[in-house]
DNA sequence: GTTGTGGTATACAGAGCTGTCTCATCGCAG
DNA sequence: CTGCGATGAGACAGCTCTGTATACCACAAC
């Protein structure tokens, strides 16, 4: 009953969990925590493994809400796909703020490999592999080596 | 009516249908196509994208079964949910025999790596990037070119 | 104490999901 | 043609989900 008092329906209410997630854990926690831990912008995307290596071994780790949001609702149109959609987006325009920042040849398509590694580990840490991310990392170090050289042929 | 028929339960259906995805998808296409396409080890584990691209230009392509099961089932102990951690299991046994035969450093550690470029880039084409595949096909071949020799420090 | 405000419990309506049962139908083998 | 097995339509039971309405309760302001 509460719930219908603050929000008109129960999908009103997921949009509204979305942004406040987004709030929460992509601005104060990830980008705030992976900018806290790396000096470098370089040291910064990579230091997003290690914070979510944390979050892995946290026993209320439950997966990214984005993607499933986004993997539930199938339907083209629906509201909550899209806002998942758009949410996925904000983290990758800050992984390619920080790809810019470290020169890299091709910031977006650097953002979306690396946001790849990303949700490809989470989906691997939500399947029962704990050291996902440690292992994420060390090929996004690959990765960061070869985005100013290779990311793009000159 | 028919379901309940054949199956005791619409789990019981689920999991039928997992394991048909196994054989039909995984198997017999998946693996198949891999396979055909690349000569050597490596060329058929960077086949792997070559598939997923066609897969992902596909009009009916709605994502990856196993990581929608998985994500779909948070439970700890359901039945749905283990045969899928179960399946995504056997593709990367798969991904860990061609590493082998690549004499892969760490054929473990690198399937794993692996598999998360394959889930990741299937949930970025679903979330709407149509390039997601050789996207990922260009990160995974520093993975590959980097697993003989540094996948792990000797 | 009174009043108002927001949270909670309950009841309820309508829809959908899971699962069972019955009965009519249909393809086809004998 | 007869009969068998599988299929499908429909009704039905019980439950959950979404959403509404009402009444009750705690508490803060006055």
């Amino acid at each position: 009953m509460t719930l219908y008092r603050h929000y008109p329906s129960k999908d009103e209410l997921a949009l509204a969990f979305l942004r406040r997630r987004e709030e929460l854990w992509t601005r104060s926690w990830l980008q705030r925590d992976a900018e806290r831990r790396g000096r470098t912008p370089g040291a910064k995307l990579l230091a997003i493994f290690d914070v979510f290596d944390k979050w892995f071994r946290r026993s209320d780790f439950e997966g990214c809400s984005f993607v499933k949001a986004l993997l539930e609702h199938g339907e083209r149109g629906h509201r909550v796909r899209i806002a998942a959609v758009r949410h996925i987006g904000t983290i990758r325009t800050f992984v390619k703020q920080l790809a810019k920042e470290a020169c890299m040849r091709d910031p977006d398509g650097f953002a979306r490999q690396w946001q790849m590694l990303m949700m490809g580990c989470i989906v691997a840490a939500y399947a029962g592999d704990l050291d996902a991310a440690k292992r994420a990392k060390k090929a996004a170090s690959l990765l960061l080596a070869a985005g100013g050289r290779t990311g793009r042929r000159k």
